[in-house]
RNA sequence: GUGGCCUUAGCUCAACUGGCAGAGCAUCGGAUUGUGGCUCCGAAGGUUGUGGGUUCGAGCCCCAUAGGCCACCCCA
């Protein structure tokens, strides 16, 4: 074992993997564009407090799993690695004037986020997320198109079991005393809270709401509902929510012990999960709405919302529905060996033509026999060999069909062209 | 941050009660001169995660530590 390694909870995506990455965010930045949302880059570093103040100071997030970075001698600002995406946009959205430009404005981001948590399967230090944010839109409609985007996107990767839960925890109107309630309640049988639970009536009420705890369950089921206390506004744009969800014909689940981690959600509350694996908190993706995040952060009071899918888990998903169906990195389309185990100077050459006409071609740029040569493509896939002997000095090579069996020869003038042809072909899924 | 399980070759795993560390796959090479996938032969690959301890002797027992995994906390 080398005594060198990656950090703990943080890990190398070989190319295989990188490739089940790539091709996700591909999906990711189609889906991005054809409903509306431009792409837009943060730095993967904030100040301390633009994460502290949009996160929320008393959740787990800020409180424990923050990556902060050492101060220079020279610095008084702190750093902290971003644990998501939303706070360093809206800082982004204040920071630029972009309340200046047409609303709502649509931004969509891929790229690793931090979080200081034990690691497990599914859960790493530095994981990678696809985020969605339109801000400047009070919904409703905003919120059952980003529900309806995020399920299509698993759809598309090819994860067709997700469920979506969904909710409303209410705004500043209505929360409040729909907390106190809540707190009452459970105040009211705190001899029968687990140690744990008691603790949290504490710190965060709502939390007891999906707690794992056995013992809760009889408690929780009799609880007072955050549904049956929304304000009027609260329960129409809840309602609003829902008759557009129906009217697109996504499937969902309202979950009202769903309440989400993060401090600056206001109503709509949703989360992705594999089906059959709610029990698990391996969430495969959530967001919702941000009403008051903008002002946080310096902004005009300006609605929000957004949503953030996890790659990482959706690629650990993809494997375990489907083994089979992992994707590769790509093989080359072509290889070009020879007769000649020393003539890498052919071969290089060869290849360059082809590398100019814009095709995937590796040269065999070994001394080992042309037996080898051909092993070595075959087994990485490749559709066809080059292969150069003799006849290359009459401007001529052999191309073969390593898919087929087949050979024939070939001008090296007409190569470039036929390879281009069976390459359509190929890709078009028809016999060469 | 809490509790538990695990760690032997690049990967997946063997190794009796404490007695000379092995296999399959992968890698590299060979099987009479310019033709692959299959097959056969061979080579290389290890401080048994790391550091201590017990013992004539430790992959195996004890302690510590690191990493992975599971359940929590929480989240993607």
């Amino acid at each position: 074992m080398p005594s060198a390694r990656a950090p703990r909870g943080t890990r190398d995506l070989l190319p295989d993997e990188r490739a089940a990455f790539a091709r996700l965010e591909s999906i990711a930045r189609d889906l991005a564009a054809r409903y509306g949302y431009r792409e837009i880059e943060t730095p993967i570093f904030e100040q301390a407090g633009v994460i502290e103040r949009g996160v929320g100071e008393a959740t787990d997030v800020v409180e424990k799993e923050l990556f902060r970075l050492a101060p220079r001698s020279d610095e008084r600002e702190t750093w902290v690695l971003r644990p998501e995406a939303t706070a360093g946009i809206v800082r982004a959205y204040v920071q630029h004037g972009l309340q200046t430009w047409p609303q709502p404005v649509k931004v969509s981001l891929v790229g690793p986020m931090f979080r200081y948590d034990r690691p497990q399967a599914g859960r790493y230090r530095q994981f990678w997320q696809w985020d969605v944010e339109a801000i400047g839109d009070p919904g409703p409609a905003v919120d059952a198109e980003q529900i309806d985007l995020g399920l299509r996107f698993y759809h598309e990767a090819g994860l067709a079991d997700v469920d979506v839960l969904l909710n409303s925890i209410g705004d500043g109107a209505c929360r409040p005393d729909y907390v106190a309630e809540l707190t009452g309640y459970f105040a009211r049988h705190e001899a029968r809270l687990p140690d744990l639970e008691a603790a949290r009536l504490q710190t965060n009420p709502l939390r007891l709401l999906d707690s794992k705890d056995p013992a809760m369950g009889a408690l929780i089921a009799a609880a007072p509902r955050i549904g049956d206390h929304l304000c009027g506004a609260c329960a129409a744009h809840f309602a609003a929510v829902r008759v557009h969800l129906d009217a697109l014909g996504v499937r969902y689940r309202v979950e009202p012990t769903l309440v989400r981690g993060l401090d600056y959600y206001t109503r709509t509350a949703f989360e992705y999960y594999r089906r059959g694996a709610e029990g698990q908190q391996q969430a495969l993706g959530g967001g919702g709405r941000y009403d008051g995040l903008v002002e946080v952060l310096g902004g005009r009071p300006t609605p929000g919302i957004g949503f953030a899918l996890g790659l990482d888990r959706t690629v650990l998903a993809l494997a375990e529905a489907d083994p089979s169906a992992v994707v590769a990195a790509p093989a080359p389309l072509a290889v070009v060996v020879g007769a000649d185990p020393a003539a890498t100077v052919d071969r290089l050459r060869v290849a360059g033509l082809l590398r100019a006409e814009r095709l995937a071609v590796r040269a065999e740029l070994g001394q080992r026999k042309l037996g080898r040569q051909l092993e070595a493509a075959s087994r990485e896939r490749a559709h066809f060999a080059v292969i150069l002997g003799d006849e290359l000095a009459d401007g001529q090579v052999r191309l073969k069909d390593l898919l087929a069996g087949t050979q024939r020869t070939v001008a090296l003038a007409d190569l470039a062209g036929e390879l281009r042809r069976a390459d359509s072909r190929h890709r078009h899924g028809e016999a060469v």
